[in-house]
RNA sequence: GGAGAGGUGGCAGAGUGGCUUAAUGCGCGGGUUUGCUAAACCCGUGAGCUGUCAAAGGCUCCGCAGGUUCAAAUCCUGUCCUCUCCGCCA
């Protein structure tokens, strides 16, 4: 979340901000609840300060009537104390829920509008989009074809959304983490495996709502727990509520997961597939930042994915985000999207990675600090993430890029190492 | 899963209802002494919020959340975590 002063402090550049992002926001109402705080907050702390002092009184009275009388003072004051904070804890609670619904600020470079559509393409990678004297077909006709995918077993054991992956489709993704890891270990990216489920703080936390009817999260029933939608939520949590010293930061990690995505609503044929599944395996960057590093760690971590595509020679685009699809603690977010041949009528652009600048929008809420030596307090620190590989959109890319007539796959040349051949043919 | 012990500042560690303004040590910062280093000595040193030109001051925080009380690190309840033992287990 945003900081409450800057909020009040900013308060039209906020709003212009949360119009740029298509967000509604009571900004207005957030500044008169925050006044009406303060005066509370003053006016419970004058009551505390007298009960303190009637209380030590208490202790060093001289006789029995005088200690009666001091009680029945810091009772009457401690009754107020009471009616008064619980006036605040509502008011604080309200004030939190409008604070939650700010956006972080923006990137004076992303591009303004209200959806997708509006993102702006910056490049494209180094493997050109390729022409094929026969029709491609998509991965889904691949994936039978050379039984690397069976949804039909997948839905029947845990529903529509799931699927098995086989044969050299299981070499595959094993191949791509992998191959990402060693890039991103040479990176200096902390290799991580993390807890695919994590409590619900943490979940806030990162920005993700555990509950609710647009929830993109499964809950565990009968327990503060969530299955994790990215390695996101558990590596942001690795510093919630900490402090580190500067002279560690910047401090880079990766994160190998397992990512389930509820994905109410989504259907149709964009999602065909493995486009929009319910499980799928993630290698994700994390970063935490000083303030002045975030923007190079955010191209850093760009970069990194663009590395990844070009050494699978995959076609790709960068897009800088529109604010209108950006996620609340974003402040800029940069997409790379995939062609792929088989998507739509004549192949089309699928989003393959992500990765975003949080500034302290995200460290706020997780309450992740830093220190500097020399001075006194601390600040919050910058969060980045970014996807260095979704196996699953990674997957379709592959298949449906690198085939060939005959429906068989090119492996391309990084991986061909790890999986053990150079073509996967029809057994 | 069961039984027990514990969680206090950066670290160690005292503190069983009011004299705690959380002792003391280490560490850290500054200073004095001093060929240099070391040592000794002196001073300072948790966080957040509020307040101010700056301060002083005030409030909150002893894993977390509640409760009892005029008053809680201290008593009670719940919860999380750590350790020891037992059980189960890849």
């Amino acid at each position: 979340m945003l900081d409450r002063k800057f909020i009040i402090d900013n308060v039209d550049a906020v709003k212009l901000n949360c119009e740029r992002r298509f967000v509604r926001a009571d900004v207005d109402r957030f500044v008169s609840l925050e006044a009406e705080r303060k005066q509370l907050q003053n006016e419970l702390e004058q009551l505390q300060s007298e009960a303190n002092a009637t209380a030590k009184q208490i202790g060093q009275a001289a006789n029995a009537e005088e200690r009666d009388a001091k009680k029945e003072i810091g009772r009457q004051l401690r009754e107020q104390v009471d009616t008064v904070r619980t006036k605040l804890d509502g008011l604080e609670s309200e004030i939190d829920a409008v604070q939650r619904t700010i956006p972080n600020m923006t990137h004076p470079s992303a591009p303004i509008g209200a959806d997708d559509q509006s993102n702006l393409p910056l490049t494209n990678g180094k493997t050109p989009v390729p022409t094929y004297d026969f029709k491609a077909i998509d991965h889904v006709e691949l994936g039978e074809s050379l039984d690397l995918i069976d949804f039909e077993s997948g839905a029947r054991v845990a529903g529509a959304g799931f699927y098995f992956l086989k044969n050299d489709a299981v070499l595959l993704e094993l191949a791509l983490q992998q191959y990402a890891l060693e890039l991103l270990i040479a990176a200096k990216f902390i290799p991580t495996s993390t807890p695919d489920l994590a409590r619900n703080s943490i979940l806030q936390g990162t920005g993700y709502i555990p509950r609710g009817n647009e929830t993109q999260i499964y809950s565990i029933d009968g327990t503060d727990l969530s299955l994790v939608a990215t390695a996101e939520i558990p590596l942001g949590g690795l510093f919630a509520n900490q402090t580190v010293d500067a002279e560690q930061l910047p401090l880079r990690y990766c994160g190998i997961s397992h990512c389930f995505r509820t994905e109410a609503g989504a259907a149709g044929r964009a999602s065909r597939g493995l486009y929009r599944v319910h499980q799928f395996t993630k290698v994700e960057m994390f970063a935490f930042t000083l303030p002045e590093q975030s923007e190079s760690m955010h191209q850093e971590m760009l970069e990194m994915e663009c590395k990844i595509f070009d050494g699978l020679e995959i076609p790709y685009r960068v897009v800088d985000t529109a604010t209108g699809d950006l996620g609340g603690p974003a402040y800029r977010k940069f997409d790379l999207e995939a062609w792929m041949p088989g998507r739509g009528n004549n192949g089309e652009y699928g989003e393959v990675t992500s990765t975003s600048n949080c500034t302290d929008y995200q460290a706020r809420r997780l309450n992740a600090r830093y220190r500097t030596k020399g001075e006194k307090g601390t600040k919050f620190l910058h969060t980045l993430n970014g996807t260095a590989i979704a196996i699953s959109r990674a997957l379709i890319a592959i298949m449906e890029i690198h085939q060939n007539q005959d429906k068989s796959i090119n492996v391309p040349k990084v991986l061909q190492k790890y999986v053990g051949k150079k073509i996967i043919r029809k057994l």
